[in-house]
DNA sequence: ATGGTTGTGCGACAA
């Protein structure tokens, strides 16, 4: 069991997954064309059964498929835009049922779903990012975002908490004080604005969803899993927010062993803006 | 208050 007291950061390779554990990364890779490489390094410092990509700015003819088989995954399910998001699930595990959703009448590829080995379902979730004006009435960005927010309450509130489900993703919304630099100075800040953490609340709840790395790390500890491009020296200032997520219903909650944030990520040759969150879930039902 | 950087794809636009 992790200990609450400790942060959780890791700068390198993680802790060997343990037998019987089945770990699952997700991460905004912000390409994933320009980023096979880091990809790669991704599957070798976290031995990740599933890892979920958002942003992967590539359609469907073009993700690069074979060469992420040849590192060891090869049951996929990608949707993707030309240009702009795009998100996949890559699975060394074998992938049952799969689908997509779409929300918020756009055809944006926002979500993938599979279901895993023991009948867990797995969703991959890039929620817009809303642009910089948080004001529905003129920004129209803004406006679809908290339309998908209000999508996701309501398609969540009508389905059976009961199940065994995870929804990973790059959520794009903050919720907590203790997850952005500074609440005080994000209270406007498009992720952090009450319209958008009071929905992201209401969707968890009407769900009975589960926060993994608040589960284990709670506040008021300081996580993030995002630093942006536009500041020289990301670690020393430190002005990071927590936009990426793992949720699980309350089966899987039980099961939950481990949760790692790997922010030596953001240290990587020409990294993402943001770092990969890995849970760990023991497979037994104990 | 402003500007700071990156990716796509060669324009702006999105983040």
């Amino acid at each position: 069991m992790t200990d609450p007291d400790l942060l959780p950061y890791v700068e390198r390779a993680l802790p060997p997954r343990p037998t019987g554990i089945l770990r699952v990364a997700t991460w905004n890779i912000n390409s994933v064309r320009l980023r096979l490489k880091l990809l790669a390094e991704l599957a070798t410092l976290s031995d990740a059964d599933v890892i979920c990509l958002q942003e992967t700015k590539a359609t469907n003819d073009v993700f690069p498929s074979a060469a992420i088989a040849e590192l060891g995954y090869p049951h996929q399910h990608f949707q993707g835009d030309k240009g702009y998001n795009g998100v996949a699930i890559l699975s060394r595990l074998e992938l049952n049922g799969h689908g997509r959703r779409l929300w918020a009448g756009r055809e944006d590829s926002r979500h993938v779903e599979a279901v895993l080995p023991g009948g867990i379902e797995l969703h991959c979730v890039y929620v817009p990012a809303g642009g910089d004006v948080p004001d529905p009435a003129v920004n129209e960005k803004f406006a679809h975002k908290l339309d998908f927010l209000d999508h996701l309450a309501a398609y969540w509130g009508g389905a059976d908490a009961s199940a065994a489900r995870i929804l990973v993703g790059d959520l794009n919304v903050a919720p907590l004080e203790t997850d952005v630099w500074s609440h005080r100075q994000l209270l406007d800040v498009v992720s952090h604005t009450p319209a958008e953490t009071t929905r992201f609340q209401a969707i968890m709840a009407g769900h009975g969803w589960v926060d993994a790395l608040r589960a284990l790390h709670p506040e008021p500890q300081r996580v993030y899993s995002w630093w942006s491009y536009r500041n020289r020296d990301w670690r020393g200032s430190d002005r990071g927010r927590r936009l990426d997520h793992v949720w699980l219903t309350q089966p899987l909650a039980a099961r939950l062993r481990a949760v790692y944030v790997l922010k030596g990520a953001r240290d990587w040759q020409q990294a993402s803006d943001h770092v990969p969150v890995i849970v760990d879930i023991d497979q037994a039902r104990r």
